[in-house]
DNA sequence: GTGTTTTACTTGCTCAGACAGGCAATGGCG
DNA sequence: CGCCATTGCCTGTCTGAGCAAGTAAAACAC
């Protein structure tokens, strides 16, 4: 009773088959929402590991971007850039230093703010980043002619814009609208 | 120099503007990879904003879900039914066990095993997720036409599937095949 | 000047998630 | 029967992420 999935094989690594159809039931209610949910996932497992492969963890490799595109940064830059937080980013921003991948300065006109930038060492990484980009991009719209790719963007900006507006309205305010 | 956004305002909670422009240049290498990541995002942070409210942490959701669906389970089926991780449903079956929403009973064929059953406590969470997914559906999909849900839907699953297949195959192993 | 508020950052906690290692029960095979 | 690989589960460690609280500097008051 217990064995429903008797394909289910390997437990560590990629694994595909489950991904396909984790929640049976939940997914009548919510079948949008839930889609989301899955490809996100894939999404971020796949992500994370060719990240792992060039030495980073998810998300660090958003930092190193922003740096190398725009130069030293506070952390405050940083966490508005990726609307990330400002503990998240104190820690990950030591982590990278850690690893010889940024370097902090103190600001010279603030002295509660520091400037991170990247090290001369990172700047190999650059390429490994933007391939491992590219490559997501690449395995994630395979097969999907120029059309297709801008109505899956559309889409995704559409769901994404929703839940930006939502955000910006905690609650329904008024009834009326 | 470093103020590139003036706009960028609250911090904490619901941050809305910058979600909708977090990667500048970014953008360019993998506009479908990085929107999956912004909608992602906010997906996440607004699901674990509902949920939070009734008590759960993000992903525990999906295990009550489960188990209100299928009744009792191992930790193992768990695993595969959601495509987790056997260390953290180790860890999330005790914080729920510890709320009082699930129970332990060792499996009467399986001495390794036990069976992870929902309490009656959990029962009045049932309604209140349920509520959550199909709120988090409607702020996903509001101002779509059924047709563009299922394009939407379609769009999702297409990228969805790139990724599985992707994952089956680690590396492209050979050219033919 | 002094006082208050805002800002930048840090640290503490808790959570999920991934990986590695380990332990005990299971089940197959000689 | 006994050996041994597999399976189910656990722990430790590291990461991101969110929330709360605190510190120090800056900015803005008066």
């Amino acid at each position: 009773m217990a064995e429903s999935t008797p394909e289910a094989g390997r437990s560590s690594g990629v694994t595909a088959q489950q991904a396909a159809v984790p929640v049976p039931g939940a997914a009548g209610s919510g079948p949008i929402s839930h889609a989301i949910f899955r490809l996100a996932r894939l999404h971020r497992m796949y992500a994370g590991q060719l990240l792992r492969r060039i030495g980073l963890h998810p998300g660090q490799e958003l930092v190193m971007m922003h740096l190398w595109e725009l130069g030293a940064q506070r952390q405050i830059d940083l966490v508005r850039l990726m609307d990330s937080d400002a503990a998240t980013m104190t820690r990950t921003v030591r982590r990278l230093e850690q690893a010889g991948f940024v370097r902090r300065r103190p600001s010279p006109t603030d002295k509660r703010a520091s400037l991170i930038e990247p090290t001369a060492a990172s700047h190999a990484l650059r390429r490994e980043v933007e391939q491992v980009w590219s490559q997501l991009e690449d395995i994630s719209t395979a097969g999907l002619s120029d059309g297709e790719r801008a109505d899956a963007l559309a889409a995704l900006e559409r769901l994404e814009h929703n839940l930006v507006q939502a955000a910006a309205q905690p609650e329904e305010p008024r009834a009326e609208r």
